[in-house]
DNA sequence: AGAAAACCTGCACAAACCTGCATTTTTTAA
DNA sequence: TTAAAAAATGCAGGTTTGTGCAGGTTTTCT
């Protein structure tokens, strides 16, 4: 059998059945484990599978798509911050939004993490990771936010117990504390801070001393605030009074 | 021999079979390999065949695996039957794999049709349109198949009644019925079939005829099965019996 | 935390390959 | 017809490719 015969073969059975396993392979085509590895390896990198420990995958089913952030560098000053705060084993509750998604894509891989989020592009993106566990809480799901929301939702989250949560926010203010402008986003969040033993507001310095129409929580009711700033920073004076700025 | 027999005849090989390798053809052609590779070399050059280590393919083969989806022709045809199942204010539990997209991809937009699903893709998908409410069974996420499984997600589709259920499979066979090599796939799968009214099957015809490891359901368990052929084609008529055919 | 499976790296060896050259066959044209 | 030119073939050599194996490492699962 030859070589190209083979990659035929492969892609054909990744294509009818999404995945193959390199040991069936290697039965089925009479030859060692090493050459199909091998052959695996060659077509992930045309492009034309996805590799995996253990076998392969089709490339067509998991293209997620990902567009420019904005405020690229803060936000890894944040996520760098916020990673400090990470244990091994905890159970962590995140949400969503880009600053959320680029602490994970920073998150030290040796650490076994079991993630609950109700965020659709968060779960996706921890996929990406092995050590980790995702848990994602389902429900209805908004077309805005691209999150789980409604009455389900909420009671799921009542059933669990996170040790932090990282909470993105798009209005947050010393004397207002954090708030939204999307009703179904705060009915979450405030369920998402009720079910986290601490909480870590995350926000580029651009949104201090913003309000909203929804009130979320009070600053006294979040433990860490992290911003790009370093904690000496003035505009964060007001608010290490109520919680730990970082 | 001359040489333009040879070559004569290596090409009417390659389409018999689709490939050759250089050994048999040195003994068979009573040439040394260095001939036969030459002649191999210029059919080459003219784009008559592909050659390769070895021996030469059939270069028919091998450019038809350059599709976005592989077989996209195939499933919209299947779409778009599955789609005439759909009615106004249906609950449609859908499941994950390509066929299932492009489904997805080709509903009416005038329906209002509420979507269940456990599959990332999917609920991802069917958020960038409106129309549709998407509900999603949370549970801990699978990394390789990207849906939720386990107890959780069980339970939750024990407590939900789909009008109908769009199910792609890896393996579908007359007698077998459908099947899959992932376990956790399985169990879901079993779910959702439970809760739901009717059941269609949705696969291209490639995969007729074939066993996965677990069983999920047999024929007459599911309501449809969808194919690109049409239903009088003769390969579907083992199916006939046990479901009905579009 | 420990075992099993999968992985990678380097190595060895055979098969296939290429290059250049000598020999044979075919073609061309005087 | 025959000699020169061109093409085709086979061979020697050195190179590349494909494959399997040994070993040590990483990943996964429990």
């Amino acid at each position: 059998m030859l070589k190209k015969e083979r990659q035929e073969y492969i892609l054909q059975q990744i294509n009818r059945h999404n995945k193959v396993l390199s040991a069936d392979l290697c039965t089925k085509l009479a030859v060692s484990e090493d050459t199909v590895r091998r052959d695996l390896h060659e077509l992930a990198g045309d492009g034309k599978i996805l590799k995996v420990h253990g076998g392969a995958l089709s490339n067509t089913l998991y293209q997620d798509t990902q567009g420019e952030i904005y405020a690229r560098q803060e936000k890894a000053i944040i996520a760098a911050k916020a990673v400090s705060l990470f244990e091994e084993g905890m159970y962590i509750m995140v949400g969503g939004g880009t600053t959320v998604r680029e602490i994970l894509k920073i998150v030290p891989r040796d650490l076994r993490l079991i993630f609950i989020t109700v965020n659709l592009a968060s779960a996706t993106e921890l996929l990406n990771y092995t050590n980790y566990e995702v848990i994602l809480l389902g429900g209805k799901v908004s077309r805005h936010t691209r999150f789980c929301t409604g009455g389900d939702t909420i009671m799921n989250l009542a059933d669990v117990r996170a040790d932090l949560c990282i909470l993105g926010t798009n209005a947050i203010d010393a004397e207002a504390g954090i708030s939204d402008s999307d009703y179904e986003s705060v009915q979450v969040k405030k369920a998402m801070i009720k079910s986290s033993e601490r909480v870590a507001v995350v926000t580029i310095s651009e949104k201090l001393g913003s309000v909203e129409r929804f009130h979320i929580s009070p600053m006294n009711g979040l433990d860490y605030l992290i911003t790009e700033l370093p904690p000496a920073h003035e505009a964060l004076q007001d608010y290490a009074k109520s919680c730990e700025v970082l």
